[in-house]
DNA sequence: TCTGGGGTCCTCAAACTC
DNA sequence: TCTGGAGTTTGAGGACCC
């Protein structure tokens, strides 16, 4: 989300005005999109420096309004620093729901215009119109629908880059930001790169732009003129041949529309660095109810657990274990996390995450109960909560570790079976939700749980 | 200034298989 | 049956993206 190093743009080469035969790839971004749509849902803030992002001890800025930027905040910056150097701004937690909604809804713009869409992220997409110029007009005139669409329908602003090739359609978008347009013409594609500096090659971060810069490379040019086997001696064979093609306006990628999830994680920054590593295996369960509950929300199941522990001195260390069955039980998952994290916290730790890797559709990979039946009860006890969550909201259900030592107070007073396992006050059994027998007379016991 | 969270992809080395 | 080499798989770490 802007989070591309702004460079100067090219003089030439590059413009709203110009000729967009050939150039059927487009990428729309939305510009500073939680803070937008923030501003969107309370207009009396604008004009107003906006800063979205965690809000806690140790929370960075996802989002800031252009006003905000004007005092050199940026996202990913530490919000302590974005606090001190615009003190007077809205500070804003992140609404990620809200992201979402409007996210989907600009979405549906797009493909009211072409099936070709791939979402990139929450805030942005590549569009291939080359079948849609019939019935709306040229790439420029249904960029310019689009952005008229977005503008109307959810007061927020986005900016369309218009290139033959992907890599050109997003970095044409990245110098034409905010609100604007931008076409580089099919011809002109090397006269816009080749002056740009080499981190604006797709793939270069900070690290590789060190490599490449001991070369004494400094534009995409220079990157166009090195010998190949240079640059992979240096970098690597797929990369040197990924920066050489881009260099040379090369980029073969087409618009894809079904991209699969390859993981799914969930992971947490501590307030203050924790060395009990009873806590760390707290906040590893809670983690492996969030991965589990999203990949049965999406009909998935994994076979790879992965921990992400970061210690104090930022260093990251991963462990992982792949099971003989995919699962989707966040009791499976947080079993194999939990030895994870007790064999692997040594110092204390910053950061713990928990990832389900080595996807599969749940729906065509039978579920295999093995000799332990728990783990059938499991899932399907599991598969009732979410169904719990659903309709009441995800605080109707949650695992006692979990519970606050005050929220278990306050919910002494209803401490009754039927508002742990599901069913309604009046002590029904729910049967819309239907709770495993086993559990209603037998809840399940376990150390963790 | 002090660094979130959710992802993907690449590289390298070790383990495994043939 | 043992052994070495080549190819494949897996795990770990790092870099990058938004």
């Amino acid at each position: 989300m802007g989070r591309t190093t702004s460079t100067v743009p090219p003089p030439h080469a590059f413009g709203a005005d110009l000729d967009d035969t050939g150039c059927s790839i487009m990428h729309v971004d939305m510009d500073a999109f939680f803070a937008s749509v923030e501003l969107a849902r309370r207009p009396q803030l604008r004009g107003k420096p906006v800063i979205v992002g965690g809000l806690g001890a140790r929370g960075v800025v996802s989002a800031a309004s252009y006003e905000a930027r004007v005092y050199g905040v940026n996202s990913a910056m530490p919000m302590a620093v974005a606090r001190k150097r615009c003190p007077h701004a809205e500070f804003i937690a992140p609404d990620g729901a809200e992201y979402s909604r409007i996210s989907k809804a600009v979405m549906e713009i797009f493909t009211s215009y072409t099936p070709q869409v791939e979402p990139l992220s929450i805030d942005e997409a590549f569009l291939d119109v080359s079948g849609a110029r019939r019935l709306f007009g040229s790439a420029k005139q249904i960029a310019r629908q689009i952005r008229a669409e977005v503008a109307e329908q959810h007061s927020i602003t986005c900016t369309v880059g218009i290139a033959s090739t992907k890599f050109v359609a997003k970095l044409a978008s990245t110098h034409a930001k905010p609100d604007g347009l931008a076409v580089v013409p099919a011809d002109e594609v090397l006269a816009f790169l080749h002056p740009l500096p080499i981190s604006a090659l797709w793939g270069v971060g900070e690290k590789t732009a060190k490599v490449i810069e001991r070369l004494g490379l400094r534009t995409v040019a220079d990157i166009a003129q090195a010998p190949l086997p240079r640059l992979e001696r240096s970098l690597g064979k797929a990369t040197a041949q990924h920066l050489r093609a881009l260099a040379h306006g090369r980029d073969h990628r087409t618009v894809d529309t079904t991209r699969v999830e390859k993981s799914i994680s969930a992971e947490t920054t501590f307030d203050v660095d924790i060395d009990d590593v009873s806590q760390v295996c707290t906040a590893a369960l809670a983690l492996s109810r969030k991965v589990a509950a999203r990949s049965r929300k999406a009909s998935l199941m994994g076979y790879t657990i992965t921990v992400k522990l970061r210690s104090r001195d930022f260093s990251t260390k991963t462990r992982s274990r792949t099971l003989t069955e995919a699962t989707d039980v966040a009791q499976e998952i947080y079993s194999v996390a939990a030895q994870l994290v007790r064999d692997n916290v040594t110092s204390p730790i910053r950061l713990v995450g928990v990832r389900l890797g080595g996807l599969v559709d749940a729906r065509s990979h039978a579920f295999q109960p093995t000799l332990d039946s728990g783990r059938a009860d499991w899932r399907e006890l599991e598969r009732t909560i979410d169904g719990l969550h659903t309709r009441f909201g995800r605080d109707a259900v949650s695992v006692a570790r979990l519970v606050s030592k005050a929220e278990t107070r306050a919910r002494k007073a209803l401490e009754k079976p039927w508002n742990v396992w599901g069913a309604d006050k009046r002590g029904k059994r729910d049967d819309r939700c239907e709770v495993p027998a086993k559990f209603l007379s037998d809840p399940p016991t376990g150390r963790d749980i």
